[in-house]
RNA sequence: GCUCGGGUGGUGGAAUUGGUAGACACGUUGGACUUAAAAUCCAAUGACCAUAACCGGUCGUACGGGUUCAAGUCCCGUCCCGAGUACCA
């Protein structure tokens, strides 16, 4: 009886579904799940495209398959589901084509992924199926919009919150007091203030602390296309379809504040098991740098001519002047402290008047009261640098001018606020009032407010990681878009600045950062000034600052930054060296060494890296200009897109200001269009929705034209909706939830706490490299959010993660000489002048022959085409009547990703009808290791197929090809069956649980090789030999089974347990070898002691005949490993 | 440039804590069976040298060094390939 692959696989898998032999057990112990444990094992589902599946996409879900059958009879419970992201760009590309609805379109090409998946015998749960286009699903999706909608980032506890909670800390006490993740442009206000404000002013606020939010962000439009495009849908500054041009334009649209979960998404990656150089590409994604924001002053133009670099300033109007400055700013971002106390002594709360952050003499004093001479200060973190300052500071307001100074800490003002005041209260009420306070006032005027000419007050912040090189500063560097760079240039370097910024646009982006050598910049004219040394520093602007990092600014300081160096060395600025002993003639130095001590830094000299940092920090927040700031790269993730086919914005307009409709409203279906391109006017394609309006009172989607007939208000939809990752970034908790038939309750919930608690996180998560920055990010990210607001019990989503290596297609090309229409074989070529061609793959055979004749029909242009053979002759078609597959024409085969346009791809439908699809699962794992790139030769299957016909060959041993396995011992003795299966078994297991797939496919293979020379018939070896297969092949292994007398799926078996006395060996071949080179082999018994394996082993003569009658210097014995005699 | 992987026969790939390099397959060659083909089975298959044949010898895991009784494996340096990322301040 022969293996019949095509009719076991077809019985079987209609097996399987009937009898739902792989649903997953629900948690309830009554039900099945309770008393297993559970095992998760998701595969990344795929988004159905037209083109269906090929051999590639495959492997992933082959060695899931593999594993969740595995578990299974481990005796786990497990969840090993599939579904489908099916919102997405090619459907709605198809549907502008055709007109055809991407949800058809999708539909159909669901149905086609299924009957492939079907047809490779995979063990998925099919009950708990999601499909991301679903209304019922994207219901859910914009459910957690809502939530996110609803939540604030509050940095205290590290957390997410109820935005109702920070309401009522605003309507209480203001926002001075919050610590939240928020718009860097939020206003501070008082809880009288907020509860004052207009409901949409409040609306406006709220928007800058919601976890998701509406701003302005710069978008690739293309008014041609009347869409917005990807960045790499952009070539060369044109789109990509058509070639038109595309211009940046800000756009209104929905974020996610993903930068609030920055650090957590990094610590997060510590507890779990992905690969290393996975979490080091969501490391640099997210990119944490820890430094400093230092503030650099803008220095008022001078009227001088030159205009030089490095020209002191001296007048004393000019420092009062930036003084005031510095004071204006300061009021502006007061610490929290600060603001606290403000809060209390503004408006004569307590009687007096004070001002705060008011410049006397050469100092500015945190708050002063002129009338009773009162300086109050607040201290931060206390250090000796600024001990000493205070010190002297305190000494020059008291003996000078005659001022009380009161000091308090940061924890004093938030923490005993009360005890403060009074401690104010008490101190005005013992001071006398100050009788010159009107003349002192007068005199303060005339210095702080000088006449004549505007000094500006503009600053550039910029971040930094190497503040401690702040004394090797010596100029500064802005992006070409920096915003200060029209302010601040002066008129002489107008013209080149303009040129230069229009220069720089031009390229894009990604052209400047391929143009890494060219240095280019200009001179704007300005100077800062620098905060220790109040040095003039010119300012320079240049395209290698990046807008879109830290500031948009740089400090340049040469001799410690390569990039800063290379400019200075191009435009002939000034190089300071700040490092002791270190040469830096030829290049900057960037080391961080301990050994390397500051010099000409002023109060940092003598100081290394990690002490200066500390040093130069405090002392920048002592003087107000800057801060410790750690920076990420992590931006917030733009989650609108100009697009029909995804999910809509539960999110009406009222006044401009955005509101979510209630969650008993969900889902908010999309809505039909006739047509899916952008409108007219350039808005999305559901901005041509006839029916998109909300009905607040009736809670429903209506007409615009309702609304004013039926004389109730309506309000515009959102127009936009959001990117394919918003769906799958949570699919993995829905399949928890069983369906609705099942009992689940997946229209109640997103997915119920029962599930969730069961079932906890994915345990294993397979799937493409390509989603390290994408996908695989913002699920963690929402599974954070999740767990914040206490929706789900995990705070990391997948567990254990594996990326399966792509497999490749082996390309064939065809060699054309140019100009004519003949074709050289591929050994013939010699002169250049030919042009490759792809050819289809299927004309061509495992010796890499051309079919000619195949090839010929292929195309109408090759129809008439000539060929020169192998041998150097001419092709003659009537010489091969037949069309003789190739002969001699040989092509050129090369390993390139699977595609149509290369004609290399291989179908598994093809390969399942003609060995099978366990022959399919078997080569997919037997190629290589699962995470490794490897091309695709179908002409290898042939060595697993052979091992499933031995395989069934080994069960149907009888005279005439008969089923024949008896109870009778198994032949061999001690080095018989039993051993053999028992290492297997051993070698199977380890390699499963270690993903190697293709090392225990090996193994089977010499497993099932032994028992077939050894004719075993044994039940007591072949029954454990089909569970061990059953993973693999599980089909034939069902088949087997069956024959074997079960009535039961091989999938309830258990799997066999390795058992040492079966493969215990007594004796072992010792490689004996001398001087390191192994010369023969000498049977020892394992008992024997060092002592008496060397005995042996000299005494053996065929070791006698390789010393010659040389002594042994010396003789290694390693016990049951190797014996080593140098000589 | 940086980071992370790699480099082993004609091919895909094995090789545990350093201990017989090339498991298992594909391909190739020869043979058996067959009118023939397919299928199946048997044998050989890293390179080179040697021999009538055996016995055998030398070299071999990208390259150059080193540690060690012993290195594909550990260390130092160089080259190449792949992936990710990028004027990240």
């Amino acid at each position: 009886m022969n293996y019949n692959f095509i009719s076991i696989e077809a019985k079987w898998q209609k097996y399987w579904a009937e009898n739902q032999t792989f649903k997953a057990a629900s948690p309830s112990p009554s039900k099945g799940g309770g008393q297993k444990r559970p095992f998760y094992c998701l595969d990344m589902f795929p988004y159905p495209s037209g083109a269906g599946l090929h051999v590639g996409h495959p492997l992933g879900y082959i060695a899931s398959d593999i594993v969740s059958r595995y578990k299974r009879h481990k005796g786990f419970n497990v969840l090993h589901p599939m579904g489908y992201d099916s919102f997405g760009l090619p459907a709605e590309q198809y549907a502008i084509q055709t007109g055809q609805h991407p949800a058809v379109t999708t539909k159909e090409n669901i149905a086609r992924y299924r009957q492939q998946m079907d047809k490779i015998g995979f063990s998925f749960d099919w009950s708990r199926e999601v499909r991301t286009s679903d209304p019922e699903y994207y219901k859910w999706t914009q459910w957690i919009f809502i939530k996110l909608f609803e939540s604030w980032y509050d940095k205290n506890q590290d957390k997410a919150r109820d935005i109702e909670e920070l309401i009522a800390v605003f309507s209480s006490e203001g926002n001075a007091n919050v610590n939240a993740v928020c718009d860097e442009k939020t206003e501070i206000f008082t809880a009288e203030k907020w509860n004052n404000f207009s409901e949409e002013k409040q609306q406006e606020i709220l928007l800058k602390y919601r976890l998701t939010y509406l701003a302005e962000t710069e978008v690739n439009w293309c008014p041609a296309l009347g869409t917005v495009l990807a960045n790499d849908e952009i070539v060369n500054g044109v789109s990509e379809r058509g070639g038109y041009p595309v211009e940046r334009k800000k756009m209104k649209q929905w974020s996610m504040r993903i930068s609030a979960y920055a650090e957590r998404l990094l610590q997060g990656l510590e507890k779990i098991d992905w690969t290393e150089s996975l979490k080091e590409t969501q490391r640099n994604w997210i990119g944490k740098s820890v430094g400093a924001s230092v503030v650099f002053k803008v220095l008022p133009p001078t009227p001088s001519k030159g205009g030089g670099a490095g020209k002191r300033l001296t007048g004393k109007s000019d420092i009062i002047g930036t003084l005031l400055d510095r004071a204006k700013k300061m009021r502006k971002n007061p610490t929290k402290a600060e603001a606290a106390l403000w809060n209390e002594l503004r408006n004569k709360k307590i009687g007096n008047k004070f001002r705060q952050q008011h410049p006397i003499d050469k100092y500015i004093a945190d708050f002063v009261c002129l009338s009773k001479k009162l300086i109050i200060e607040i201290d931060g973190e206390i250090h000796q640098y600024q001990l000493d300052k205070d010190l002297e500071r305190e000494l020059l307001l008291k003996e000078k001018k005659g001022f009380k100074v009161l000091r308090f800490t940061n924890n004093e003002v938030l923490n005993n606020r009360f005890e403060v005041l009074s401690k104010i209260k008490k101190t005005l009420n013992e001071l006398p009032f100050d009788v010159h306070y009107r003349k002192s006032k007068e005199n303060m005027s005339e210095h702080v407010l000088p006449s004549g000419e505007d000094l500006g007050g503009d600053e550039i912040d910029v971040f930094t990681t190497r503040p401690d090189t702040i004394f090797g500063v010596t100029f500064m560097n802005l992006a070409p878009e920096h915003e200060l760079v029209s302010k601040i240039t002066t008129p002489e370097q107008k013209e080149a600045v303009e040129a230069y910024i229009k220069q720089t646009a031009k390229r894009s982006e990604r052209e400047r950062m391929a143009d890494v050598k060219s240095i280019t910049g200009v001179f704007t004219g300005a100077f800062a000034e620098h905060p220790f040394t109040k040095e003039a520093i010119p300012i320079w602007i240049g395209d290698y600052v990046l807008a879109g990092y830290g500031t948009g600014a740089v400090m340049a300081v040469p001799c410690g930054d390569q990039r800063d160096y290379d400019f200075a060395k191009h435009f002939d600025l000034p190089i300071k060296n700040i490092f002791e002993g270190v040469d830096i003639s030829e290049e900057a130095y960037t080391g961080k060494e301990v050994e390397t001590k500051l010099t000409n830094s002023d109060f940092l000299n003598g100081l290394n890296y990690e002490q200066a940092m500390k040093k130069v920090i405090a002392a920048l927040e002592e003087i107000g200009q800057g801060t410790g700031k750690t920076n990420y790269r992590l931006r917030d993730a733009v989650f609108s897109r100009q697009r029909y086919w995804g999910e809509p914005f539960p999110v009406y307009y009222k006044n401009g200001i955005p509101h979510t409709i209630p969650e008993e409203c969900l889902p908010l279906k999309l809505p039909e269009v006739e047509k899916y391109l952008p409108t007219e006017t350039g808005e999305p394609p559901l901005g041509r929705a006839e029916k998109w309006h909300w009905d607040e009172i009736n809670q429903k989607v209506v007409s615009k034209k309702a609304g004013t007939s039926s004389a109730v208000e309506t309000y515009p939809l959102e127009l936009n909706t959001m990117p394919g990752w918003a769906g799958s970034s949570w699919y993995f908790f829905r399949y928890m939830e069983p369906a609705i038939s099942d009992g689940g309750k997946r229209d109640e919930v997103f997915a119920s706490k029962e599930a969730l608690n069961y079932w906890k996180n994915v345990d294993l998560y397979i799937g493409g490299s390509e989603h390290g920055t994408g996908h695989l990010l913002y699920a963690r990210f929402w599974t954070k959010f999740l767990k914040d607001r206490n929706l789900v019990p995990v705070d990391e989503p997948f567990q254990k993660l594996i990326n399966q290596g792509m497999i490749l297609g082996e390309s064939a090309f065809v060699f054309r000489i140019e100009g004519e229409n003949k074709f050289v074989s591929k050994n013939l070529i010699e002169e250049k002048n030919v042009q490759s061609i792809h050819t289809d793959v299927s004309f061509v055979n495992i010796h890499n022959e051309l079919d000619i004749e195949a090839f010929k029909n292929w195309r109408p242009e090759f129809k008439d085409a000539e060929f020169i053979l192998e041998n150097g002759e001419l092709y003659d078609s009537n010489s091969f009547p037949l069309g003789r597959p190739g002969g001699d024409f040989i092509v050129h085969r090369e390993s390139e990703k699977m595609s149509k346009s290369k004609y290399n791809v291989v179908n598994p439908d093809d390969i399942c009808e003609e060995y099978g699809a366990d022959s399919l699962r078997m080569y997919e794992m037997f190629l290589g290791p699962l995470e490794q790139a490897k091309p695709w030769n179908t002409a290898g299957i042939t060595g697993v197929h052979n091992f499933l016909k031995k395989l069934w060959k080994l069960y149907h041993s009888g005279p005439n090809g008969e089923f024949l396995v008896n109870d009778l011992p198994p032949s061999g003795g001690t080095e018989g069956g039993l051993k053999i299966l028992h290492k297997t078994i051993k070698k199977v297991t380890e390699d499963i649980e270690n993903f190697s797939f293709n090392t225990s496919i090996s193994a089977l293979m010499i497993c099932v090789n032994e028992l077939s020379a050894q004719k075993c018939t044994s039940r007591e070896v072949l029954e454990p030999l089909a569970v061990l297969i059953a993973p693999f092949a599980p089909h034939i292994a069902e088949e087997l089974w069956k024959k074997l007398g079960h009535s039961e799926s091989i999938s309830t078996a258990a799997f066999p347990i390795y058992e040492e006395k079966f493969v215990v060996e007594n004796t072992k071949k010792y490689p004996i070898s001398f001087n390191g080179k192994v010369k023969f082999t000498l049977e020892l018994s394992l008992g024997l002691s060092k002592e008496e394996i060397e005995e042996s082993v000299i005494s053996n003569e065929r070791t006698q005949k390789q010393l010659d009658g040389r002594n042994p210097k010396k003789v290694i014995v390693v016990p049951g490993k190797i014996v080593n005699i140098v000589v």
